[in-house]
DNA sequence: TGTACATCAGTGAACGCGCGTTCACTGATGTAC
DNA sequence: TGTACATCAGTGAACGCGCGTTCACTGATGTAC
C-alpha cells in the first residue's frame, strides 16, 4: 500500500537517489547540486540532510546502486551465452558497454569521478563484486588454475578492452566505426572484443 | 629578453594556461574556476576576459596544448622502438599510459570532460593528429593495406586497450597488479598490451 | 627625435546568483501506559 | 481504546561564500606624422 503523499514523503531516500540520477544525467557530475536533487524530488532543499550528510554521500549511495545494477547487466548478458566460456566473456564485455551506454552519467560517476567515497565499505564491496564477475569470466575462458601474475594480466587486459571501448564510446571517440546501435553494433563491438580479449 | 613584470603582464595568455593546468591538477575539472586561475597567475580576476571568453574557452585551449604534448609523448616513446612495427605499437601504448600518469587532470580533461569545445577546429585537429599516430602504428603492425572495416576494428581494439589501461590506472583500479612504477611497471604493462594489441 | 593619440591590457569595486548550511519551527508517526 | 509524549521528517527564512560578469578607470604600448 503506497502511503499518501502528505507531509512525510514516504521514501525520500529512494526518491533522492532517483532524482540524483536524473540530475547527474542532465547536469553531469560537474553541475550536480543537492538543491537540484531536492527540487526534483519535490521537497525543500534542507530535507535531504535527514538522509545524506552531503552531496558526496548521496553520490556514494548512487554509485553503490550503480555497481549493483552494473553487475546485474553483465550477468544478464552472460546468461545468454551459447559459445562456452569465451562466448560468455565476450558477452560480459558487451554487457559492460551496454551499461555504460544506457547510463552514461552513472558510469562516469562510478569510474571517473572522485566524488563517491571509495573508502566506504559498502561501495568497495559493490565495486569488487563486479570485479569478481570479470575475474571469473576470464579464468573460465583461459582455463586458468591460479591467480598468478599471468592470470591477473589477462584480467587487466580484458578489463581494459571493455572499459576502454565503453569510455571512448561515451565521449564520442568511436564515430569512425560508424553507428553502433542494435544487433549490427553488437556485431562490430563483439568483433573488436574478439580481437583483443584473452 | 624577458620583459619586466610591470603593469602589463607580458604573456598572460600563456601564464593562464599554466595556471589552469595547476588549478586542474589541484581542484579537478569539477572544482575548476576562472578566478582561481587568475589568482594563480597573479592577476586580477577580470583580466582573463581579455584572453579567454570564459572558463570553457580556457579549458579548450588547454586541451589543445594537451593533445599536442600527448602526441609528442607517444612519438618520443615510439622512436626508441627496437622490435619493428609491433614493438613500436606497444611502445605507443606505453607512451599513451605514461602521458596519462604524468598528467592525470589534463588527460581527464581531454577524454572525459564535456567542457572543452570539440566543435572548435583547432581542438579537433590536435586530437585527430594524435589519432593518426595510432592508426599508422596499427597499420604498420598489421600490414594493413586499407582502412577497411577490419583495419578500423584493429584500431579500435588497440585504442581501447591503451585507453582502458590509462583510465583504470588513473582511478586506482589496477592496484591488484601491484606497483606499476619504473621499468618493472613498464614490463607488466607491456605484457598486458602484448596480450591484447592486434 | 618628439609629440599626440588610439588601442590594448590590466585594476578594483560592484552586482546578482545559486550554492551549502544553519536554525527555529511544525506536522506526522510511533510507543508507553 | 485513549491519551500523553518523544521522536522523526519535513518547512522556509536567513546566512555567508565564491562564483561569473560588468563597468568605469588607468597605466602601458604602438603608431602616425
Amino acid at each position: 500500500m503506497l502511503p499518501e503523499r502528505g507531509y512525510h514523503h514516504g521514501d525520500l531516500r529512494q526518491a533522492l537517489l532517483a532524482a540524483a540520477e536524473l540530475e547527474l544525467t542532465e547536469k553531469g557530475v560537474e553541475g550536480f547540486t543537492l538543491r537540484g536533487c531536492a527540487k526534483r524530488a519535490g521537497v525543500s532543499h534542507a530535507a535531504p540532510a535527514h538522509h545524506f550528510r552531503d552531496a558526496n554521500a548521496l553520490l556514494t549511495a548512487l554509485a553503490v546502486e550503480g555497481f549493483v545494477r552494473f553487475s546485474k547487466a553483465i550477468r544478464d548478458r552472460q546468461d545468454a551465452a551459447l559459445n562456452g566460456a569465451r562466448g560468455a566473456l565476450i558477452l560480459a564485455g558487451l554487457g559492460y558497454i551496454d551499461f555504460a551506454r544506457a547510463n552514461p552519467a552513472l558510469f562516469r560517476l562510478m569510474f571517473s569521478s572522485s566524488r563517491p567515497d571509495f573508502e566506504q565499505g559498502i561501495l568497495r564491496n559493490s565495486a569488487s563484486a563486479a570485479f569478481d564477475i570479470l575475474v571469473e569470466a576470464v579464468a573460465a575462458s583461459t582455463n586458468a588454475a591460479s591467480m598468478a601474475e599471468a592470470g591477473m594480466q589477462d584480467v587487466a587486459a580484458a578489463w581494459a578492452v571493455a572499459h576502454g571501448l565503453a569510455d571512448l564510446l561515451l565521449s564520442g571517440r568511436l564515430l569512425f566505426l560508424g553507428p553502433l546501435e542494435g544487433a549490427e553494433g553488437d556485431r562490430i563491438l563483439a568483433g573488436i572484443l574478439q580481437r583483443a580479449l584473452p
